[in-house]
Order: structure tokens, then sequence, then C-alpha cells
DNA sequence: CATCGATGTTGAG
DNA sequence: TCAACCTCGATGG
């Protein structure tokens, strides 16, 4: 499931193809009918991402808020033309090659770019993000269990599998936003660290746990975090009261600087600091991406010992034992 | 083809 | 604390 940069790239394809727009929404599946019902042919006015929370707003103070839980995705549908290319922002010049079909594809196996392609392209945007259809009549037909439809006059997205989905007004938006901790895309000043810093070590738990806390900082997952804490050369179970205000700031930081890759590129890169030629080898190698995460049993790459898995939270943590001690 | 597991949250008990 | 949610890619037979 995505974690915070995946629903910050959807709640940018919003803004940039729905917002402004008359939108017919309904639920092909059915069980949001009452829903789709209310928000039905009303304008987008603005799509926001908190965290792993979106919110589009419609006009009369009416806010759809999706979590998308662990396989929740949107599939996108348009045209090409208007742009629907979540890489043309991608950094470092790496280009996109043409596969058979003649479609743009990107340096790795989950992304899209828009150069020559069809008219008429989709792209899921989950974990992962992807041409499924080439060409198709317009609109295309539900795939599936959708439980949403947002249609534009050009450009179409599917909602699947959420855990939330639900119709607010501005109380009801507030009261989860009350509930979130602060997301660095959105501010990554010194109050939304303040408040992340403080947050974090008023806490007695595990910092593995803590940083899982969408209370203490909204957007990180399973993957982020054992990333974040191996590049702190951190151990997962330390007591977050423990963490000195230096590391914590260095967290913060750390995080806000993966975001913001992973938002720009799409793909959770964490071992960013690699030489040029490394990096490009990492990304398009997904196994090949992560300093410990999904490596249980494999050494180390820095020390060699071998990455240990347990549990914490109900989540699989991994670590090694020794760069973590 | 069947089964498993996942980048997550909620709410029952 | 743990099952439910309800999708789909990966894995195994």
């Amino acid at each position: 499931m995505p974690e915070g940069h995946s629903v910050h790239r959807i709640a940018r394809q919003f803004a940039r193809h729905f917002v402004g727009r008359t939108v017919a929404v309904s639920s092909p599946q059915g069980r949001f009918a009452d829903g789709a019902a209310l928000l039905d042919g009303r304008t987008m006015t603005d799509a926001k991402a908190v965290g792993k929370q979106m919110f589009l707003d419609f006009e009369d103070g009416l806010w759809l808020r999706v979590h998308l839980g662990i396989y929740g995705a949107w599939d996108f549908a348009g045209s090409l033309e208007l742009g629907f290319d979540p890489t043309t922002a991608s950094a470092g010049g790496r280009m996109g090659q043409t596969n058979q079909q003649g479609t743009v594809v990107g340096a790795h196996e989950d992304s899209l770019a828009s150069i020559g392609a069809p008219r008429r392209t989709r792209l899921r945007m989950a974990e992962q993000e992807k041409v499924v259809d080439a060409l198709e009549s317009w609109p295309p037909e539900p795939i599936g269990q959708v439980r949403v439809r947002l249609l534009t006059e050009d450009a179409v997205a599917d909602l699947r599998g959420p855990t939330a989905c639900e119709v607010l007004d501005d109380a009801g938006v507030r009261a989860v936003l009350d509930r979130l901790g602060p997301d660095p895309q959105l501010d990554d000043g010194p109050e939304a660290k303040a408040k992340f810093v403080e947050r974090l070590r008023r806490s007695g738990k595990a910092v593995g746990l803590q940083l899982m806390d969408q209370a203490v900082v909204a957007g990180i997952g399973n993957v982020y975090r054992a990333e974040i804490l191996f590049r702190a050369r951190m151990n997962p179970h330390l007591p977050a009261k423990q963490v000195t205000l230096e590391q914590a700031r260095d967290l913060w930081a750390d995080w806000a600087r993966l975001l913001e890759i992973g938002v720009t590129t799409g793909q959770m890169m964490t071992m960013d600091d690699l030489a040029d030629d490394a990096y490009r080898a990492a990304l398009a190698n997904r196994a090949d991406r992560h300093w410990v995460y999904k490596r249980e049993g494999l050494p180390c790459r820095v020390c060699r010992t071998h990455i240990v898995l347990e549990e914490m939270g109900n989540r699989k943590l991994y670590w090694c034992p020794r760069c973590q001690a």
C-alpha cells in the first residue's frame, strides 16, 4: 500500500486534471451510492493530501475523504495530451524508454511517460503506477469493484478497495486533521519539526512504534519506518523518550528528504546517497532499493550481519542488529 | 489454478 | 490484541 508519497502524487493528479471542473460522481459498485449522489455534478475546488489521507473539496463545503488502506488504489484514465504523466517531473534526467507497444515507460517497471504514446492511457496509482490499457472506448468500462468513479469530459478516476471513503463537511475534515501529526510536504518549517520532536519523545514506547503513529508524524509506513531507522543507525526498540533532541530533528529531516524523493520520482528510493550508476541500478531493480526492508536473512549492506525480521506493532520490522545496536 | 501476503486502519472484544 | 476489510501480484503445485 502507498505510504505518504503516493497519496501526495494522487492528490497532484486530481489538482491537475479535476480541480476546477464539474465532476460526475457515481458508485458503479453501489456501496457508495449515497455519497456519490451528494457530490454528483459539483465542481471540485481543491485536492490535498495529509499523510496517507486524501481530501477532495467540492462546492458547498463538501469533502470526499479517501484512505487507501492496505490495498486500495486509484485508476486514472484520460488523454495523454492532457499530461497524465507522473514522471515528467522526475529528477536526474532519468528518462523513459519505449517498449514494444510503442508506449513510453520509465526507467523502471512501474512508471509512465507521455512521449509518442497512444491517445488514451490508463495508470494505476497505489504502490505502483503503470500502463494498463493503451487504447479503449471512452469513458472506459469500470473494471472490478469500483467504489467511486469521478468523471469529467476528458478524465476519469476509479477508486477500488479503500479503507475509508466518505463525504465530510468542514468540521468532519478538521476532526480527521486534528488526529494527524505534521507532514513535511505541507510544512517543513521549524514549527512542524518541533511538533514532531515533541510528540515523538513524549512517549516511552519504542521509537519504531512512534514513527508508525500517524499522530506523531503523518505519512510514514512500514517501509519508510525500517529504512529511516537504519539510515539513522538507530535501534527500533529504543524508548522514544531516550531519543535525543538532535536525533529526533535528524529523523524529521531525513523523512522530509525521503518523502520529497518519493513524491518527485514515484519510487520509494531510500538509498539516495549512492553514486549515480548504483542509484540507477537500484531504481531498476526493486529488490535492491532498500537497506533492510524485506531483506531478512540477507547480509547487511554495511556490515554483512544478517538482517533480522521481527514483529513490532503487528507489522514486520526489519533491522540490522549490529548497525542499529 | 489456489493460496499467501502486503507500503494500513478500524473497531469489536 | 486481533480479525475484518476486499484487491491483486507473487508464489507454488
